[in-house]
DNA sequence: CATTACATTCCA
DNA sequence: TGGAATGTA
């Protein structure tokens, strides 16, 4: 049978990352709410890049600087360079590449944008999984993991960690306990691991922080990633999904953000990426290759 | 007054 | 085949 995919893809994306860039070279702005902006002479430049202090006031890209500082009076805004008369994206490039360097040391990488790449790991996986079971694998090596669906009871937890661990203990409880039917399940798990060992390499040796989304396809990947940022990382089993996308806007999902997530919307008469699943393949609007439900 | 950059697909 | 439209970072 050819249900899901057996596939394991990661997808890592980098945490406020021009932000990143410039508190790098000037650590002063480090823990502080900061934005970088670009062209001064208009509103005090246009902000395309939030720490996540910043965010908490409010602060998001589009904004004129100078808006922002309403929001934020002791915003820090560093400043994106000018050659020719031009914005310089050189210091992030450059920053990139270092980047791309270290995660290339664990799989191969396909770089999708300044600051995010995809990896394929089923075959790293199958290798671990030679001298390895469900047993060795333990909370503390996923430290920065969440398992997106559990915790499945709500108790009241003292703290968030508190509560993505009880989920994390659930989930490794039920892959020990259900034998080889949740083979799928074990392969994300592993390539959790790897991902965890690759996003510290990367602070290590950038000093920059990212957040990352395991799951069986970059569509699923991409969307785990951004369910608990800043600096951890989420698995995506294919048992959460049809919770997930019952309350999912469609604009959510990769390639459906912009006019053909609208006209599905309205053509179909439908808010959320789960209700697509009542319509069979043959409704597609000539439009379509790529789908996960 | 967003700006800059890049990838993919459509189509004359 | 190259410019326009689309989508995303
Ligand atoms: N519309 C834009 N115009 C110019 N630069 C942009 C734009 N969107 C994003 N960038 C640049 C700045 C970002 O730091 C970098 C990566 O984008 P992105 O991953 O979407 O957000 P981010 O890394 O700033 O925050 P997050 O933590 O949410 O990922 O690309
Ligand atoms: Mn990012
Ligand atoms: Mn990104």
């Amino acid at each position: 049978m050819d249900i899901g995919e057996d596939r394991v893809i990661a997808l890592v994306d980098m945490d406020c990352f021009y932000v990143q860039v410039e508190q790098r070279i000037n650590p002063e702005l480090k823990n502080k709410p900061c934005v970088v902006a670009q062209y001064k002479t208009w509103k005090g430049g246009g902000i395309i890049a939030v720490s996540y202090e910043a965010r908490a006031h409010g602060v998001s890209r589009n904004m004129w600087a100078d808006d922002a500082r309403k929001l934020c009076p002791d915003l820090q805004v560093a400043r994106v360079r000018e050659a020719h008369g031009k914005a310089d994206l050189t210091p992030y490039r450059e920053a990139s590449v270092e980047v791309i360097e270290v995660m290339s040391r664990f799989a191969v990488i396909e770089r999708a944008s300044i600051d995010e790449a995809y990896m394929d790991l089923t075959g790293s996986v199958q290798d671990r999984l030679k001298h390895m079971s469900v047993q060795d694998i333990t909370p503390q090596q996923l430290k920065s993991t969440y398992t997106q669906g559990f915790p499945q009871t709500s108790t009241s937890d003292p703290s968030e960690d508190a509560r993505r661990l009880r989920g994390l203990q659930q989930w490794l409880e039920r892959l020990s306990s259900s034998g080889q039917s949740s083979r799928a399940e074990l392969c994300l798990t592993v390539g959790a691991l790897i991902v965890e060992e690759m996003r510290a390499a990367v602070e290590e040796h950038t000093g920059f922080r990212c957040s990352a989304g395991i799951s069986h396809n970059k569509v699923l990947a991409k969307l785990a990633c951004g369910l608990n940022k800043p600096n951890h990382q989420t698995v995506l089993p294919l048992g959460s999904v049809p919770e997930l996308f019952s309350t999912l806007p469609i604009r959510k999902i990769r390639n459906l953000g912009g006019k053909l997530g609208t006209s599905v919307k309205e053509t179909l008469g439908v808010e959320n990426i789960g209700d697509l699943t009542q319509f069979s393949k043959v409704q597609l609007e000539q439009h379509f290759g790529e789908k996960t439900g």
